[in-house]
DNA sequence: CTCCAAACTGTGAGCGCTCCCAACTTCGTA
DNA sequence: TACGAAGTTGGGAGCGCTCACAGTTTGGAG
């Protein structure tokens, strides 16, 4: 490698500070809220900012502060999940949105293979971000491990499986919400309820099901198919069951992607939605008025999530302890059920 | 705000120079590649690295270094499209693996609104990133002119309109493409071609127009309709085509999801695809394979497109003069056309 | 007129690292 | 035996910033 040609070497505090007749110290005031510093000063100060062109140096700053300024939102799923699930869509959003009222950048790293995850571990603990968002965790995932070893402060989305001792989360009453569908369902007189559930090594599919046999009872085998939250997988667990249990007249499926996929494959097998076969679905994203019929499901409170996401996060970088929230779930009655 | 309980602060250098019984100059040496440094030496530095976690301090040595290790994806469009469309997905997942092979962290930002657009500007300007990689640029976009005035290298994905001086970017051959397709169409015995481009404020839509005009003549604006790149203005954009010039027997469309969506209108117009009407796409990626019947395009080359991208931002940083590269692009005949 | 608080300003220390240079060791060779 | 080259090591300077603190000014109260 040649000599690089750095960037146009940048104007310093020294050079502002210079050009406006003060000292660091002031134009480092002026920086940081402008207080106790007067008039004439400030002025000056910020002529001289704008005729140099100075942007602070963000990595100096770190280093005394050690404060970065952003946070990672880390995605750990293969990407082209992050492509088709609105979830993700939603909760990205939202994050930016309540992060930026403070200031702060959201990064989003996509750690889709172990190899990702390590690379990012790495570079998260190397002090580039304050703290880090994780969004869809396995079960088991390293990341939370390595980062509470690290001392990063984070906030999971969802129960962390197995690992929620002192670990700050953020979650749906994915139990409960999956306990008032099931009870709909049942309300409007259907009898043979399946579940398509999501990966059961996640908070989603695991306290969803166990919500669902509070209410349908462990019963039936045949009525139980898992998928993985992709629409194609909705349609493949539908055709299973379908062919497992050919009388059933109503199915819960653990999110409106996998929801859609379901009745398509529904229609294909020529039965009637909702008149021979009830859907409801789970998460009440976009995906669920574009469906025909529209989709009766569970509506996730993903505004709230997000919020409440940042807040614990940045309550936690000033150094609050742990905690858990659980937010409340509703029915959202279209015509799919 | 409390006073902030940090991070539990982390062991330094001198930490582990003092536990391996070197001095710091070792120590960097031995985290530099160990060259010029005794075995035993780069033994007892290694094991106090991990006897005492340590992980090298970013800041710092970004600071001295003027490189922080990482790059921006910089992605100007309304977040929705970013999880509608495969492509970007491509371009990513592309850009992620390349820059990785370089140790270098590729941080995702998307700028969905001209205020997300300022802050990001802001942020990528003030050394968290050592370049930038700029995806979706619409007409004029102020990003570029920003990063240009700032000296900040990077690299622009597909044509800049209007701003190709000075800048460095890659794209495929959309004139040769549109070209290519629309003569194939011709070539199969079509005559009434029409065209679905994309928004004309960008190189994918004004530059394949341009290629498909080149075959097909200024011709008649019946058989033009623009749409945004999405699936349903692809749909919306075929309908009003239908009403426009019922006579139609074929339709290139710029982009694979807005094909397939074009697909759904015909059918449900009750035109056979392609015995009543041809349909062409553009882009070849995982859509193309999806739709039914599976959709002609013109492959788009992305392994090649991220991997150029990734190797002139490197070079850009290291001083390289500015250069445009276009690459080919293929027909791939399936049965839609 | 004096004194003290409040407002403002400058300066040195130091964040944790890399880079460079001087110094020291070792060894093969004249 | 002496000497230079090559390999190895330590430590100072300094990256650009914030923060604490000391110093200066101002103005109102006593």
């Amino acid at each position: 490698m040649t000599e690089p040609s750095r960037l146009r070497s940048r104007p310093t505090m020294d050079d502002v500070a210079a050009m406006a007749g003060v000292s660091r110290g002031t134009v480092s005031r002026v920086l940081n809220g402008g207080h106790n510093v007067s008039r004439q000063a400030l002025a000056a100060v910020e002529r001289a900012i704008s005729k140099t062109g100075y942007v602070v140096n963000q990595h100096a700053r770190s280093l005394v502060t050690q404060r970065s300024g952003s946070v990672a939102f880390i995605l750990s799923e293969p990407q082209d999940k992050l492509f088709e699930d609105p979830n993700f869509n939603n909760l990205l959003r939202g994050c930016t949105q309540v992060l930026a009222e403070h200031d702060i950048t959201l990064l989003l790293t996509v750690a889709a293979t172990a190899e990702d995850r390590q690379r990012i571990g790495r570079w998260v603990t190397a002090g580039h971000v304050d703290g880090a968002l994780l969004v869809s965790n396995h079960l088991g995932s390293p990341l939370i491990a390595e980062l509470k070893e690290r001392g990063l402060p984070f906030v999971v989305c969802g129960r962390p499986l197995g690992q929620e001792r002192d670990v700050t989360y953020v979650a749906s009453d994915d139990r409960d919400g999956a306990r008032q569908m099931t009870e709909y369902l049942r309300s409007t007189g259907r009898r043979r309820i399946a579940i398509i559930t999501g990966p059961l090594d996640t908070p989603g599919g695991v306290d969803r099901l166990a919500g669902y046999r509070e209410i349908a009872g462990a019963g039936d085998p045949y009525l139980v198919a898992t998928g993985d939250y992709t629409q194609a997988s909705g349609e493949a667990a539908m055709t299973r069951l379908l062919s497992q249990a050919p009388d059933l007249d109503a199915v819960f499926v653990c999110s409106d992607l996998m929801a859609a996929g379901a009745i398509t494959a529904l229609q294909r097998a020529g039965r009637r939605v909702p008149d021979d076969v009830a859907v409801g679905g789970f998460d009440d994203n976009r995906i669920a008025t574009t469906t025909t019929p529209l989709l009766t499901t569970i509506r996730q409170p993903w505004a709230r999530q997000s919020a409440e996401m940042v807040r614990l996060l940045l309550a936690h970088i000033d150094g609050a302890e742990h905690a858990a929230v659980i937010l409340p779930t509703d029915l959202v009655v279209r015509d799919s059920a």
